[in-house]
This record gives C-alpha cells, structure tokens and sequence, in this order.
DNA sequence: TCGAAATACAAACAGACTGTCTGTTTGTCA
DNA sequence: TGACAAACAGACAGTCTGTTTGTATTTCGA
C-alpha cells in the first residue's frame, strides 16, 4: 500500500465521522452503540480510540463539524450586507435555515448540552453561531441600531436562546409554516429591539 | 411491621425520588448509576424497577417534581398581581429565580432534552413553566399590552428560549450580579415587546 | 539504504451498568 | 384464616465502553 499514511489516517477518521454524524442524528448519543459505529465506518474499536478519546470526544467533533457549516452558511448570508440590522436579520434567518435541518438540530440542540455539559457546549456555540450573534449584535449597538443595555452580551444570550427555542419549536414538526411563522416572529423581535431604540432618542 | 402497604411504598418511592434528584443533580444522567441511587435511598434494585419503570422514568419523575415546586414559586408569586404585563414580569423573575438554582439548572435546562427527548421534555414543560408563560402572554396580548403576531405562541416560545438561555448563562458561575444583569435584559425584553404595541397605536 | 521508531490500526478482554427474573415477605380482604 | 396481590430482595445475563496487547506499514535518521 503506497498511500501515505496521512491521507489514509484521514479517510478512516472522516469515514468515522460520517458515520457518527449520521447515527447520532438519527438515534442519539445514548442510542448509538459504537459498535453501530464501527461497522458503519468500516474499521474497528483500534481505529476509533486511535483518532478520539472517547465516544463523547468523536461526538463533539461532529458537534465542531456541524457547527462549522453553519457559520459558513451564516457568513455566506451576511457577506454583502452593510446595514448592521439588515446583517442581524439575514444571519438569523440563515442560523434558523441551518439549525433548523432535523440532524443539526437534534445534535446541537438537543443532545449537546447534555452529552457535553453546558461548559463545552457553550465554549463551542461561542466559537461559531453565538460568536457571530454577539459580534452583530455589538455592531448594530455601535451603530446606535439597537436598544443596549450594559453589555451586549446580555442581549445577544437572550436572542441566541429565543432563536434555539425557535428551531427546536419549529422543527418539531416538519411543516414549512411553522418554520416560515417562527422566522417571522424572530425579525418582530430584533424589530421590537430596534424601536426601542429609535424611541429613546 | 404493622405500617400499612401504601405509606410503606410511598416512602420508599420519596427515598428513591430524594436520592436521584440529588445525584441526577450532582453527577447527571449518565454519571449516576443505579446502585449509587439504591445505595443513598437505602433500597435494592427491586424497589427501583418495582416503582419505575427504567432509570429514565424515575429521571422524569425528578422532573415533573421539579416542574411542580417552579410552578408553585410562580403562581405565588403573580397571584395578586392584576396588571397583565405586571403579571408577566413578576412570572418571569420568579421563573428565572427557581430554575437559576444549581439542580433545576442541571436537571431541567441541560439534561431533561437529551434524556427525555424532545417531546417528552415539550409535553412536561407545557404542562408546567411554560404553560404558565404562554397563558400570560395570551393574557397581555388580549389586554392589548404586548405585541402580537398571528399566535401568541410564536412569542411565547421565544420569550420561553430567551429565559433559558438566560439562567443557564446566569447560572454558570454563581455570580449573584450576573443573575441580576440577566433579569433586567429579560424585563428590557418585555419593554421592548410592549413599546412596540404601544407605538402601533 | 537499512533498521528503528512511530503511526495506524486489529482484536481480544475486563469492568461496569442496566434491566429482568425468580423468590420471599407482608399486608389485605373475602 | 387462608388465598392473593403488592412490595420488595438479590442474583443473573446481556450489552456497552474503554483498555490493552499485538501487528503491519510508513517514515526518518544514521
């Protein structure tokens, strides 16, 4: 075998991912066996404890994973949007669009928390969905867009998790409407917040 | 032994109850083994599966418990109070104030989802918390204080997500001033929403 | 270029944990 | 008072996770 060792170290790890993503998606943590895992992937027990810690450590890989086609789908929405509220809207409406997806939302939403306690869970939503929340959040507050308080912070917690009820409402059935009326009812938010604002002055 | 049969079972259904809120609360779900269970309630594996049906059935039983003490807190709380949103603020405040607390926090907000699945945590949470929240918003919208869009469910969900999201920020350190930072941002929430009802006039 | 060390896996194994099943005690009620 | 059912006790089996030992392949320094 003249493949490099590298290449096909890297096959046998995303092969193990594709399969967790999958499986979890569909049974949970807790209701995928590593061995449904295994044989999914093709390889053995050597290969998975070779590439991860544990069976929480492949898990919040996938969790990474996900994420991080969300932020590239947000960040896509937003590229070429100037206004800060236009931005806010647009990276919601896109968050909603990724989240909502049965898979992500049954992963991330769902099951994360849980499996990875609420430490690990909330580093990684920092790094991706709710790091871009906070950042257009500050930005439509230093633009004088948005009602402030004293720190961003607070604001963009209460909208992330409005948004995260707002998936996990919506895709509790698969009805587009539901999913269209949740939309709707989170821009009446962020427009709530924007009047507030224009009210002050 | 001359206690009759049903106090006697009660007693040891509390004995396991106590004992699982307390390490469910500790160490999680997943974290908790039966035996520690039996061992702090002082019973044998026979009692466990004699009053519950699996390790997941005494989990929603810790749950409803838990359910139960908020919605009692709560309605202590905004029972004589007349004004709808004044109703709705001090239901807030007195939410977050019960599921800011350690064990609520853990149980209820970061493991119920992944343990319960979704629906069995939504069916639970109906029944309770947010129950209360979406009749108090339906109470406002009727008194023509709060914004409302097509249901007053679409804004109950969200102002449910916004809470959560506020205790478990507020309850990851035990930092009595975040707590309070959060429960102004959740009342600016309700301004907002309320501003905008105003402003339509 | 060759051997040694490291990488990437395979496969057996041990410990832990959950749910079941059988047996026993103890009230209850006809 | 004796049959019956509820309320447990304790053993047991199956499953699952993580570790450990073993092996092939590759890379890399001498």
């Amino acid at each position: 075998m003249a493949r490099p060792k590298t290449e096909r170290a890297a096959l046998t790890r995303a092969k193990l991912m594709e399969a967790a993503r999958r499986l979890f998606a569909r049974d949970g943590f807790a209701g995928t066996g590593t061995e449904a895992i295994l044989a999914a992937a093709g390889v053995t027990r050597g290969a998975l404890y070779h590439h991860f810690r544990d069976k929480a450590d492949l898990f919040e890989a996938v969790c990474r994973e996900m994420h991080e086609d969300a932020v590239a789908d947000i960040e896509a929405a937003v590229a070429d949007v100037d206004d800060p509220i236009a931005a806010l809207e647009a990276g919601a409406l896109a968050w909603i669009d990724a989240m909502v997806r049965p898979d992500v939302r049954r992963v991330l939403a769902i099951e994360a928390p849980g499996v990875l306690g609420w430490a690990r869970w909330n580093a990684l939503d920092r790094q991706h969905g709710y790091g871009l929340l906070r950042d257009g959040v500050a930005a439509a507050i230093a633009a004088d867009a948005l009602e402030a308080g004293d720190d961003p912070e607070d604001l963009a917690v209460l909208l992330n998790g409005a948004m995260n009820a707002a998936i996990l409402w919506a895709g509790a059935t698969d009805s587009e409407d539901r999913i269209a009326r949740m939309k709707a009812a989170v821009l009446s938010l962020i427009r709530a917040l924007r009047l507030r604002a224009l009210h002050r002055n």
